[in-house]
DNA sequence: CTTAAATATGTTATATTATTACACAGCGTT
DNA sequence: AACGCTGTGTAATAATATAACATATTTAAG
């Protein structure tokens, strides 16, 4: 049985605003969503934001700036994530692959480093954009 | 015969001041170094870094907004880029390791998307912080 | 059940990262 | 000479993120 993590009424709020936007949601733009609901200050959604990557409800995509729901009821932590980027429509969709994930997984370089997480993210153009 | 790309002064100073450090450089501290040479806005140093890293003589580390020199002479173009990063001492390295490129070069998802570059950023402690 | 630790809140101010807009210079092409 | 392209310089501002402080709430331990 995993740890069921008990939100805050912040980290709610934002968790379901940003989970019912399937592409990434920027933390200013997350801020003047969510400020009819109280929220007022950029720090208020910085924090839930943090915290929801620690816990792996949502993910930071690193090249934008952006957050996104991590769909995948297994991932309780943000640890090993794959993203695909289309850079025309900026459309973003997290990859769940498990072959490259294993290969990600099991990577050793040749400098001693212990790696506990990865990022990785695919650009180019999608279906609709080439 | 690959085309060589003719640096301009700005671009060349501050290529220049990243190749000397083995490390990653922020942008603002880059402005701050390169002050004495002229340069006296962010701008001039944004402007010469996205040209720096269009050519392949640099990649910016995503998940901390700086920049690194490519010490690969054949990367002439950032479209593949794998980093290993340490949590701890913040010390990053390019990883040239060919199976991985390999396999992250013939990476297909089922969603039509068309790739043309990659980023990867291992996270974790090296063999000094462990 | 009460105390201490850990987590979360609210607010103000500020730091850091990056771009827009405008004017102009240098160079190669047609 | 006129044009396109790339680069420069400057000022202003936008966008992203954190520091510092005061207080409240929840949790876990004694």
């Amino acid at each position: 049985m995993q740890k069921q993590e008990t939100l805050s009424k912040n980290q709610k709020i934002i968790l379901d605003l940003i989970e019912k936007s399937d592409q990434p949601l920027k933390a200013y733009s997350i801020l003047f969503d969510v400020k009819k609901k109280g929220i007022n200050a950029p720090l208020q959604v910085y924090r839930a934001l943090n915290k929801l990557v620690k816990i792996g409800k949502i993910h930071k995509i690193e090249s934008r700036n952006a957050f996104i729901a991590c769909k995948n009821s297994k991932c309780q932590i943000a640890k090993a994530t794959v993203f695909s980027i289309c850079e025309s429509c900026e459309d973003v969709t997290e990859i769940h692959d498990h072959k490259l994930s294993e290969h990600l997984r099991d990577f050793k370089d040749n400098k001693g480093m212990k790696y506990n997480k990865y990022n990785l993210e695919f650009f180019g153009l999608c279906k609709k954009c080439i």
